[in-house]
RNA sequence: GCGGGAAUAGUGUAGUGGUUAUCACAGGGGCUUCCCAAGCCCUUAACCCGGGUUCGAAUCCCGGUUUCCGCACCA
């Protein structure tokens, strides 16, 4: 078998286990779209509770919005211009460039509207393919957005689950009886034409995403404060590394605010609670040129694959200007105590790609070569499997008695009767079931089982059948306390 | 989007014009063992799609799709 790197390994495990696959694929396929198996459906599920779980201490409040969007409220936010690129290809060496780069050149004036008015500045122009030296035509327009249409109207797939937020701001507000600072999350689709997707879930055109919107006062600094000693990497934008706590890094005005360090504190304390590993993380600032063209501040959480940074998270600071867009499109008071209008710090999750991170940073080999997932406990799929020792004797029947009794209080729970025991404990570790019951010939004798830890493959033998099952949350028990010793 | 590789069971692969399409792992059944993927037997399961060349195509050619690597893009 060739030697795959670790992205291409979590690509074929998951594959053939089932946490996901290209989508449509008896159809040949269809780039940038992946559909989660059974196992990455719960995954993912377990993640967004825990991403509730983070914002929800702290006094958050969902909403769920549609994913089919207005042109109007795109049209506010800077999208609908931001989003759709005019482009020019060089006829002769196919270089491509953004019209806007070759336009805004010296001193020169602004960027066109339609099409039409494009492709007369281009020929007025007589721009020159810096590659080859030949003159570039026909400029095209490039949508960055799926465009749909419904009785007249123009909508688009949101590219960011944000703005049903903002656009909702009033009744929030409403429905918080007017108290600021105000937390909204959301979970749900986002939908980005991608010029070339790849690498299975890393890159979609469809993808989860989960944000959420902090509206702060309009000035003080002291709503949030990192309070963690936890010492961290912050690549700053002029790419120096500073390997201190976020507090610190308040401090030292390398992050911009305590309610910007707040948040990215909890970001990272939420990836690394799900799993994901401490020593693949940094934060990395953006750079003034690379910021998003609502956004001040930007600080993405970046983790390592293959060696190379993928963004998984941006902490950004989006200021007033979302609000202020709004109030100006749709003449609604957007505002809080009057006049006021509240600046907005916002985290945004690629789910995806925390799942991406997440498996591979859990993916372990032992020395016999067997892999297993590292998950946590609450991560993981499948919590618990009852296996009976053997078909025969009576132990089968049992076992199957035991899991329909555990099913009941742990309904993620797995059966399985065939083949071999280490057979059976190999498959577990492969989709990283924590717990493992084995029914034996002393469970017919006494009613007890011996419980097998995945991490350590250890094991707890005579634990009574009864102290499993009296209790309501199987991870709860404190018998698994003694994995722990 | 461009350029270059690639596409064969669930996964990884062998196969340079005529094969019953190779092998391993995984899956299912059985025997054996009875606590860590052991062994033996049986078994399920594949040539990306569409055209063309040819008596004959998994194999050669063209187009499409997908995928990988570069370039570009990534608000």
């Amino acid at each position: 078998m060739k030697q795959l790197d670790e992205l291409e390994e979590m690509i074929e495990l998951s594959k053939r286990r089932g946490f996901f696959w290209p989508s449509f694929s008896i159809y040949g396929g269809s780039a940038g779209f992946n559909d989660y198996a059974p196992l990455g459906s719960i995954l993912k599920n377990r993640i967004y509770e825990e991403w509730k779980r983070a914002f929800t201490v702290i006094g958050g409040i969902e909403i769920d919005s549609p994913n089919i969007t207005p042109e109007r409220v795109l049209k506010a936010s800077g999208h609908v211009d931001k989003f759709i690129d005019m482009a020019v290809a060089c006829s002769k060496c196919k270089t491509r460039y953004k019209l806007e780069n070759i336009i805004s050149a010296p001193g020169s004036s602004r960027i066109p509207e339609t099409l039409k008015e494009a492709d007369e500045m281009v020929r007025k122009g007589h721009f020159k393919c810096e590659k080859c030296g030949n003159e570039l035509t026909n400029p095209y327009e490039f949508h960055l957005m799926f465009q749909t249409q419904a009785s007249d109207e123009t909508f688009y797939l949101r590219p960011e689950t944000a703005q049903g937020i903002f656009v909702n701001f009033k009744l929030l507000l409403n429905y918080n009886r007017g108290k600021m600072p105000m937390v909204v999350y959301q979970q749900g689709k986002g939908f980005r034409n991608e010029i070339s997707p790849r690498q299975g879930i890393i890159r979609q055109k469809e993808f989860n995403m989960a944000e959420a919107e902090v509206f702060l006062p309009e000035s003080g600094d002291d709503n949030f404060i990192p309070d963690s000693n936890e010492k961290l990497i912050l690549h700053d934008m002029n790419g120096v590394d500073h390997n201190i706590s976020i507090s610190e890094a308040v401090k030292n005005h390398v992050v911009g605010s305590n309610n910007h360090g707040f948040f990215m504190q909890l970001i990272y304390n939420f990836v690394t609670r799900i799993g994901v590993d401490k020593k693949r993380l940094r934060f990395r600032q953006h750079r003034k040129d690379e910021l998003a063209h609502y956004s001040k501040e930007c600080w993405d959480l970046e983790v390592n694959l293959n060696g190379s940074w993928l963004e998984i998270v941006g902490i950004a600071d989006r200021g007033t200007y979302d609000l202020s867009r709004h109030i100006r499109e749709s003449g609604e008071n957007l505002y809080y105590e009057g006049e006021k209008i509240a600046r907005v710090i916002e985290p945004a999750a690629g789910m995806d790609r925390i799942i991406a991170a997440l498996l591979v940073s859990n993916m372990k080999r032992r020395e016999n070569t067997y892999s297993y997932m590292s998950f946590p406990p609450e991560i993981s799929p499948y919590r618990v499997a009852v296996l009976p020792l053997q078909k025969k004797d009576g132990l089968l029947e049992k076992a199957r008695e035991l899991f329909e009794a555990l099913r009941e209080i742990e309904p993620y729970t797995v059966f399985d009767e065939s083949g071999a025991i280490g057979r059976r404990y190999a498959r577990q570790d492969e989709i990283g079931t924590p717990y493992c019951i084995t029914v034996d010939y002393e469970t017919l004798e006494r009613d007890i089982v011996t419980i097998r830890e995945r991490n350590t493959t250890k094991q707890i033998k005579n634990v009574r059948i009864e102290s499993i099952l009296n209790f309501p949350l199987f991870l709860k028990n404190p018998i698994l306390k003694e994995f722990q010793n």
